[in-house]
Formats: C-alpha cells, structure tokens, sequence
DNA sequence: TGGTGTGAACAACTTCACAGCG
DNA sequence: CGCTGTGAAGTTGTTCACACCA
C-alpha cells in the first residue's frame, strides 16, 4: 500500500488522530483500536486504519494500536519531529493573539519574526522576545533567521503583495488569513483560514439543512 | 438542475464568490463571466457555472452575470440576508480579536453577549458595548437574546462542557475554534476552525508534496 | 477470538464537451 | 458568435466486507 497515492483529505485527520493521541496521556504500552480512536475523532474505524495503512502496518492484529509508538509515528509523517521556523507578517489584534496562542509552540512552532507596515508598531516588542519589524526588512530577516513558514495576518487589500514578497524571499509555505485568494507559485503551499468564510459555511447549513 | 443534491464543498465556494465579487465594486449593469469568476477564486470556470446552476440560471448566455444581481442573489443563499445574533463563549486573546474583527460585522454577524468563566474577567466591557458575563448566565442571556450562533473560543478541556450547555441553552451552529471534535445532536451545526490542524497540514504538505 | 490491513464496491465530487440560447 | 447550463465521463475519496494473523 506504501507507494498509492494519498487522498488530500489523510493529513488533516491525522493531525486529529495526533492530537486526541496525546491528550489521551496514556502510560508506555498503553494500546487503542481504530473504533475508539474514531469515536474520538468523529471518523468511522475503516477509515482510520486505511489513513494509518497508507503508511506502513503498525497495529497488532487482535490488539489495536499502540498510543505512544502511533503518536510519535504520526507526528514523524505529519513532520512534527522537528520545529518549524515561522514568521508573522501583520501584528493586530488576530497576529498578536496567534504569537500568544500556546498551542502553536507545543506543536513545534516556533515565531522567529514578526512584521508590520504600520510605523507606529515597528519597534514595538511583541511576542516571546520579538520586536516587529518594518515589512521592507522581510527579504533580508527571512533570508537570516531561515524563515520556512508564514502567517499571513494583513488587510485583504495587502495581502497578495506581501505573498509576493514572502514567495521572493523563499518562504514556500503561508498560513492565509486574509479573505483573498492567493495566487502563488505552485512550488509554495497556501493554507487558507477565512474567519467569514467558516461562519458563512455555518449559515448556509442552518439556512439549507435546517428548517 | 434544482432538485439535486447538493455537494458540501458548494457553500463554501459560494462565500468566495460573494466576497470578490463585493470586491470589485462593480457599478449597477457590470457583467463578469465564470472565466473571469474562476480566475479570481482559483478554481476552474465549469465549476463556477455548476456550482451557480445549483440554484437557478441566473446567467445570460453569450454575455455572463450581472455582477450585483449575482452577489444579492448569492447573499441570500447563504443566508445573508438577515443579521445573524452571535455570542462569544471565551473571552481569550483570539475571542477578543474576533470581536473586534471587522470582517464579521461587514457580512451581518452581530455580537450579541459575550461570556468568560474566569472571574477577573466577568464584568469587563469588551467589543461594542457588550459586558463580559459568567458562563453560569448563559442560557438565561441566551434565550433573552436569541442568540442562534455561537463562537467558542475557549480551552480544549473545557470546550465539550461549553457546547453542550450552548446546544441546552437552544443555540444551533456552533464555531469551534478550540482543538477538540465536538459531540452534538444532529440537529446542531458544528463549524470547526482549527489552527494548529492548519498549521499542521501546511507542513504536512510541505513535507510530503515538496522535497 | 478480535481487530488489523486491504481489495472491491460504492459514493461524491470535478472536469469535460457540447447543445442551446441570447 | 460567445458564454451559459448540463448530461456524461472521469477522478477522487469513503465505506464495506472479509481474509489474515497475533
């Protein structure tokens, strides 16, 4: 099975699998089968071991699953097992609120730099020991502190330019917050959140599903 | 093409449309096409077309949409064509940032309460003149209120607890932003938003597709 | 016996290709 | 003539059902 190619839709639900995994701070030798950890996960249990089987085979028939060694599997192909060297570009109140948000660093995280295009923000300490910077050093920082990852906390309207400038400057990977398609080239990936967009989702399905 | 079932993924695209489409500020008679639709959202023209003739032929052969008849008529498929009564269960860094943000104002979601289960916190004005309440009032406020949405953006230990008092209380579509999966009754619409999951296939991507 | 791993059936969604119409 | 609307083909992802093995 190793070498088919691997549904899109795999990556999400094993960083929920990961993630329920660790909560469960189970002792050494502790084991779960793919029913509970669906249950857990809102999944159905074939659907659980076919995403862990595109992978390798690394349950025990007749047992389940063993939680540390599938935790610490599953962070390894989810690339969890080293720290990702982040930059945030756009410190208001949604930037701020992710260099505080806690969950980021235990994943493995790590904001090496922060930018604004707002002068009265440059200089301004932000963050665990960072002080925001004007966007025009963003090419020479990210070369620097060896920026891999961006988060993209900007107006729409300057969201596709600062893309630019990241993609120039070799970050290969975006976090978009922004409400705009980015265009990018295909070599760097961009993970949209859109905040009106999820609630919009929610809308339609109360307007269509419901009543 | 009216009576089909429609795909899951429609709603969400349908919001993309919405929002450049309110971008271009196009005078009353402006025409676009699903060429140019597609471009603009990055996905393919028949798509576009499709996911439009869901609903209706709102299109004129040979010429295109009307740009503005085309974002109303969207508008009110989503559902957005009223104001949406929201309430904010966590008074964190990010709930305080998505009171303030813009952005759900702008599309007709409307703060309406806002609770913190932190007692230095209850009391506190936040957002538009809201007042930070104890949880333990919740399904008074809601109720009084008419709340229909919720934002939870509280810790994962405490989220669970939270939605299930939300959907007690009468609230029907919940936007999850904390890192655990919800259990709620069919009836009750759950949205998740999940950042460290984003995160985590960006780099899940970067580390498979790329290298 | 009980739960994994997996081919095969099924379902959902997307893309194509072109008829139909302004 | 050009762009929409749409059946049909193609692709992708999910669920089933059972062989297989600790």
């Amino acid at each position: 099975m190793r070498f088919l190619k691997i549904p899109e839709a795999v990556g999400r639900r094993l960083s929920v699998y990961a993630r329920h995994l660790s909560s469960l701070e189970a002792p050494d030798g502790a084991v779960i089968t793919s029913a509970e950890l669906a249950e857990a996960c809102g999944v159905y249990a074939a659907q659980v071991r076919k995403d862990l089987a595109y992978f390798g085979e690394f349950g025990v028939r007749g047992v389940g699953y063993e939680v540390q060694a599938l935790r610490a599997r599953i962070r390894t192909i989810l690339g969890l097992n080293k720290t990702w060297r982040v930059a945030l570009v756009g410190v208001g109140r949604l930037g701020e609120a992710l260099l505080a948000y806690g969950g980021f660093r235990a994943q493995g995280y790590h904001f090496v730099a922060a930018f604004d295009a707002g002068p009265a923000k440059v200089g301004r300490p932000v963050g665990d020991g960072l002080e925001v910077l004007p966007v025009s050093e963003l090419p020479r920082v990210v070369a620097e502190r060896a920026v891999e990852l961006a988060v993209l906390a900007v107006p729409a309207a300057a969201a596709q330019a600062v893309a630019d400038r990241l993609v120039a400057a070799g970050v290969r990977g975006v976090l978009n917050f922004a409400p705009v398609h980015l265009a990018v080239p295909a070599r760097v990936v961009v993970q949209p959140v859109d905040l009106t967009q999820a609630l919009d989702g929610l809308a339609y399905l109360m307007a269509t599903r419901h009543r």
